[in-house]
DNA sequence: CGCGTTTGACCTGCGC
DNA sequence: GCGCAGGTCAAACGCG
């Protein structure tokens, strides 16, 4: 089981992202209070000693304090504050508020520039604001509520400045205000944890949920397309498959005699869906534990006594490869199936026999692949009874460092915190490859425009292969970027879209790709028009966690092996869960990076319909890895 | 003794 | 039809 693991998802740092998460898109019912909570988020960011680079906007206001407090003793160049003010007044609207306090005491600010006209003396104002709060309850505001302290702090330079009664009683008055305000923020910020904790715990059987569901609008969509439709799609896959490295469905997939009965097994499916699907059932499971053994027994009675021990029924875990001709076979079966196949895999350095993601496996096999001197572990997830997801754990035989682990299948239970990111990232993932794919037209352009999102970022980045079976999604956490390609700041990403820079990929920094996949399957998800991302866990989050979050979490990280794993995971996989994405990215934060020089390509798996992205980070050696892994 | 792992056998799909 | 490879099963085995 999960015992000397390496590679692990810290809980705790899992919960707080959580939070984190929810407190970034609240469902806050008053617009006004956004204020309000972006200090609570800041609070919370503090309280963990979250190095404040993870957000631009703290950045600016740190950055801010930092310039106005270290010049005063440092003595540094005035006109450098004067401009570093500027420019976070421009960046964050919390300041606004300081300019407006200026100019509420416009008078002292007058009686201020009169006198100095300098900006030194702005500096000394801020100066002796920064050392005003010395008073505990100050410096919680301050560290806490950049907004407080830096209204604080204007105040104090007026006062610095040019003292006086009424300014102190002012000033006295404002922060006593703050302070109130600070309370109720605290409490507002105690709420939203709790309906968080709620939320994240409702989050696993929902997400359950909603696969199902979404199965369902699939099974819908592909019912509104006809056989010969089908038919086109079959030939269209071929001709994907010559173009090279193109997702399709998956029933498409299986060239020769079985895609045909799979075809069909789709159009029978799918009617017989429109029946199931109007029937109230929760859970898919249910359906397929009696119709799955029906249907091995018709089909190969030699399979019968295999399918009918609990696992297999109620999994609906059925050999991938295993041919289904029955009419009667469910769709959820064969969305099950299909779900199953569309995998997440993910490479990354560890020492570690397997990589921690919170779930409990069970090793049900082991097998000697082709071209790999290396065994590939097979494990079940055993968190529950009829849990359908399975990986497969096998070291790399270029470099055996490299651990590439492969899930496959959506659990059917409730997930612990640390388990979420992963899970729910392969979850997102397949959900998201599969959805793009089943519906019909749209389906099968996406893939495309998905590889062409990725495509872009160069061989050693991303890469789309064709020959593989299954749709499958493969992180490549183990190769550094050429630092000629990629000069990325370690610990900060730039905000905008990579797709959209002008340079395209020939920036985009390892890092990004998280979002690269993320915009790429999220785009997916809305022409496939499952709006995968906004019906997942945190819904309205799923459309910018790609974009902010995700970066965000990952600026200030220096990704390291399984948990960069989950983390680019969940950042690839988009967002369908913010929480996933979020909670994956911790890992990054936990542990080093992947080796540098390492520079294995994905494609060497060379799969069909497989899509490769790397993500490098920077260097640290294994053993450091697990140590902080386990350690976290 | 229970549980998890190991490991050889078995099944299936695919290519030749 | 045969062989290969991937995947799974389940009896045997080992450990606590």
């Amino acid at each position: 089981m999960d015992k000397g693991w390496g590679l692990t998802l810290d809980s705790d740092s899992l919960g707080f992202f959580l939070n984190n998460n929810n407190n970034k898109r609240p469902p806050h019912p008053h617009p006004q209070h956004n204020l309000n909570n972006n200090n609570h988020h800041q609070h919370n960011k503090r309280s963990i000693s979250l190095d404040n680079t993870m957000f631009p906007v703290n950045l600016g206001r740190r950055d801010y304090h930092h310039h106005h407090h270290e010049p005063a003793a440092a003595s540094s160049p005035p006109s450098d504050h004067v401009e570093t003010r500027r420019a976070v007044v421009d960046e964050v609207d919390f300041f606004a508020k300081k300019p407006r306090l200026a100019s509420e005491d416009a008078d002292h600010h007058d009686r201020d520039d009169d006198a100095s006209k300098t900006n030194r003396v702005s500096v000394k104002k801020e100066n002796s604001l920064g050392e005003a709060p010395s008073r505990p309850d100050l410096d919680v505001n301050t560290g806490l509520h950049l907004l407080t302290a830096n209204t604080g702090s204007d105040q104090s330079t007026v006062d610095d400045g040019i003292s006086s009664d009424s300014d102190d009683k002012r000033a006295k008055i404002e922060l006593a205000h703050l302070q109130m305000e600070l309370q109720r923020m605290n409490v507002e910020n105690q709420r939203l944890k709790e309906m968080l904790s709620q939320v994240s715990n409702n989050y696993s059987v929902l997400h359950n949920h909603l696969v199902t569901l979404m199965q369902q609008q699939q099974t819908r969509g592909a019912d509104s397309a006809q056989e010969n439709e089908v038919v086109e799609a079959k030939s269209e896959e071929r001709k994907l498959e010559v173009g090279g490295s193109q997702m399709v469905p998956i029933q498409f997939m299986n060239p020769g005699p079985g895609a045909t009965a799979e075809a069909d097994e789709i159009s029978n499916s799918s009617s017989e869906d429109r029946t199931i699907s109007g029937s109230p059932r929760n859970n898919s499971n249910v359906v397929k534990n009696s119709e799955v053994v029906p249907y091995d027994s018709d089909k190969d009675g030699k399979r019968v006594g295999r399918e009918e021990s609990p696992e297999s029924e109620s999994q609906g875990w059925v050999p991938n490869k295993a041919p289904r001709l029955t009419p009667n076979k469910p769709i959820d079966q064969s969305t099950e199936a299909t779900m199953r196949k569309a995998r997440v895999s993910v490479r990354a350095r560890s020492e570690a026999p397997m990589i921690t993601d919170g779930c409990q496996w069970r090793k049900y096999g082991q097998k000697m692949a082709k071209g790999n001197p290396c065994p590939r572990a097979y494990y079940r997830c055993t968190m529950a009874v009829g849990c359908p997801v399975r990986k497969q754990v096998q070291r790399c035989a270029e470099d055996r460092s490299i651990l590439i682990t492969t899930y496959e299948g959506n659990h059917n239970h409730p997930l612990p915190p640390a388990a979420m990111a992963m899970a729910s990232t392969t979850t997102a993932a397949a959900s998201m490859l599969l959805s793009g794919s089943m519906s019909s037209a749209d389906g099968i352009m996406n893939p495309n425009l998905l590889a062409r999102a990725i495509l872009p970022c160069s061989s050693s980045m991303a890469t789309i292969s064709a020959s593989a079976p299954f749709p499958t999604v493969t992180l490549d956490l183990t190769h550094t970027p050429n630092p000629l390609q990629f000069p990325r700041p370690q610990t900060q990403f730039p905000i905008h879209f990579p797709g959209q820079g002008q340079n395209g990929f020939g920036s985009v920094q390892p890092a990004q790709l998280p979002q690269v996949f993320g915009q790429a399957l999220y785009n997916q998800s809305k022409f496939s028009g499952l709006q995968l991302s906004q019906d997942m866990g945190h819904s309205q989050l799923g459309h910018q966690a790609p974009q902010l979050p995700l970066h965000q979490t990952q600026q200030q990280q220096q990704p390291s092996l399984a948990d960069t794993v989950s983390a680019a995971t969940a950042a690839i996989t988009a967002d369908p869960n913010f929480t996933a994405a979020l909670a994956a990215a911790i890992s990054s934060i936990i542990g080093g990076g992947a080796h540098p020089n390492n520079n294995n390509n994905t494609s060497t798996t060379a799969t069909n319909n497989n899509i490769s992205a790397s993500m490098t980070t920077s260097n640290s050696n294994n053993s450091n890895k697990i140590g902080n892994f386990t350690g976290n």
